[in-house]
DNA sequence: CCCAATAAGTGCAATGACTACGCTTTTGTA
DNA sequence: TACAAAAGCGTAGTCATTGCACTTATTGGG
């Protein structure tokens, strides 16, 4: 028995077959644009059918995103295991920043820089990636409240993870992102400092 | 030449037309629920065409809001005309609030209630309801660093703008909106005053 | 090795929001 | 009165998305 990849045939052509609509997807949204695509172009393209590419993808917009499914978990944790002296809100802030940093490992592809012009150019991408992160808000509020004993229904608690949550998107379209985040979450840090000292 | 209401039949037809939509839409939204009514629906309890139905509204769920045009106006000036001694963060909770109570005094009517209740239940109507605000957040921004003297461009002034805007959903959905404003914006109004004092 | 369960993939028809188009009716105005 | 603009109409289309009934391939067991 396989420990490691117990992939047999069936979900290797089955991934292989979710591979071909992503790459068809990007290509033609990068050639001719996402609204000048239609669902039916890209299954095409990958040769399925349009059944079968929403038997993979969620939706349209899904195409484009590969699954980020942990997203929730590594924001809870980014609160809950933060070094100790490091407050919340920067603990998130560094969050934020590294995981785009990591999108950006894939800069080295010229198409990298095309795909995110997509994305923030496209308004159906741009909502779909935003709400990736917002879907989290309340799993994020509820960690603060906990991390800092507040009742789980906490107003500042709940404030502080929709406000970095927004910074987040706010923070992207800047030509550099770092600074950009020192002062959104500079803000937030001395919000957060007023009534949670210590955190 | 008449000054006050230039209203021929024509536009008076017009707004009734579009009165129709608005009252039919709303009864049978309430009735049924939203995602339960189609278009069709509503055009034909209005008795006009859906064709006639879109050239009064932009979309299905712009049909449950009336047009609240000059939002962005208010707002601007909320920020620029706020009284001396007020600082922004605390201008912009009170308009937000104010603008809410306006909403409210409907009250009496119960299908005030009903309607909220619609609101935040269909999530294609919350997020519409969302944009109908954040749509106005680079005015906004704009306002605030020409009113502080930042450049147009400023991140700490975008990040007011995104936060407090995001701030009014956010207290909403909350049982009592003004104590849940008094803390959401207690963390703007400390994190501004740290880099802004005086506004 | 064969068989039955399971899962992937298919094609077709339908729904529901929205648009384009070409047409008729009404209304404001010269 | 005559004409242009505006309001409305019906049809037919696009596009994403879903349900259904069907075929094909893979798998695990006997």
């Amino acid at each position: 028995m396989r420990v490691t990849e117990p992939t047999g045939r069936r979900e290797r052509k089955k991934a292989q077959t979710r591979q071909s609509l992503a790459d068809a997807a990007l290509e033609l949204f990068l050639d001719r644009g996402y609204d000048q695509v239609g669902v039916k172009d890209v299954a095409d393209a990958a040769d399925v059918s349009v059944t079968t590419l929403f038997k993979h993808f969620s939706g349209k917009e899904a195409l484009v995103f590969d699954q980020d499914d942990d997203l929730e978990a590594e924001l809870v944790a980014a609160v809950r295991e933060r070094p100790p002296g490091r407050s919340i809100p920067q603990a998130l802030r560094e969050h934020l920043l590294l995981k785009q940093a990591q999108l950006a490992i894939h800069a080295t592809d010229p198409r990298f820089a095309d795909f995110t012009r997509l994305v923030e150019e496209t308004p159906a991408l741009r909502d779909y990636a935003h709400r990736m992160w917002t879907r989290h808000e309340a799993a994020l509020a509820k960690a603060i409240a906990e991390t800092v004993g507040a009742p789980d229904d906490d107003v500042s608690c709940a404030a502080l993870a929709r406000f970095a949550l927004e910074a987040r998107s706010l923070v992207l379209r800047h030509a550099d992102p770092r600074r950009a985040a020192d002062e959104a979450f500079a803000l937030l840090e001395h919000g957060w400092a007023a009534s949670h000292p210590g955190n």
